[in-house]
DNA sequence: CCTATATCAGATCGACTGACATCT
DNA sequence: CAGATGTCAGTCTATCTGATATAG
């Protein structure tokens, strides 16, 4: 009746890397969609996320912390300056450098885009008991945040 | 002295979504370039685990059964061809159709290839017991089969 | 005639590279 | 002058769309 996903491959499925391929490409695009009616994506959210938890930076900063290159970095502040959510002003001590920081608005469509975040989030991992989310969320900070 | 990674922002790394799509990209990119040694990328694993596993099938269908697009499907088989990885042969039944079947070498090399994939996970899981390794596996497992 | 299959050509998007003007 | 910063242009890949030839 519904439609009908056939089995995947036993193979593929013992392989723990191509379910975190997976599932993570599924939580990335599930976002993203919910996202578009902000008018924002993903890399957005990490920028205003990064300044609104580490005070304001330069773009060079904010691009290591965010593991993004700096390149990719000026259009999406561009797109977020013209929103009004970040300001960039010259770092008067170093003319090179802008000092980018978080307006009021963007706080707080980082704070609605939170809430956002744990509904995909709670829709995605509908068949995890809570303790199992917490479990899961756990066990994937510990990889993430592991050197190398 | 190692290379100095910032900490990422506490409000990214609250979010489930974000860990997954984070550890997912990571995973993906580690095993694939594993792969290249083998001149393989993730969809021809994929190809080859289906067609071990479920047996010969048309483009159509496994293109159904690994959610790939069959546009797509072309270059990947007609590469596992040219490498003797696997057959097409004309379906004499429905002659629009290929009938696509792993070679004895294509089962040989994806052997392999899973127990690389197992040597990646044990790098990109170093920080987890084989316990909660076993514990994050299932819980992927059942959100990937998640209907929806 | 309408649909299914495999294929090809092109659009789009994200991540990465290289060059460059400005400033220290 | 050498190095850092922000910017721009272009490449490369994966993914998705649309068109087409052949067969049912």
């Amino acid at each position: 009746m519904t439609d009908d996903v056939p089995a995947r491959p036993p193979t593929l499925l013992a392989i723990t890397t191509f379910l975190l391929s997976k599932v993570g490409h599924r939580a990335r695009r599930r976002l993203a969609e919910r996202l578009s009616a902000y008018d924002l994506k993903l890399w957005h959210v990490a920028a205003l996320a990064a300044l609104a938890d580490h005070g304001p930076a330069s773009q060079r900063d904010l691009g290591t912390r965010l593991g993004m290159d700096p390149s990719d970095l000026v259009g999406v502040l561009d797109h977020l300056e013209a929103a009004g959510r970040v300001e960039r002003r010259r770092d008067p001590a170093d003319r090179r450098r802008y000092v980018v920081s978080v307006t009021p608005a963007g706080r707080s469509v980082l704070a609605e885009v939170v809430r956002l975040a744990a509904d995909t989030e709670a829709e995605m991992l509908a068949p995890l008991t809570a303790r199992e989310r917490r479990q899961l969320h756990d066990l994937l900070h510990r990889v993430f945040t592991h050197p190398g």
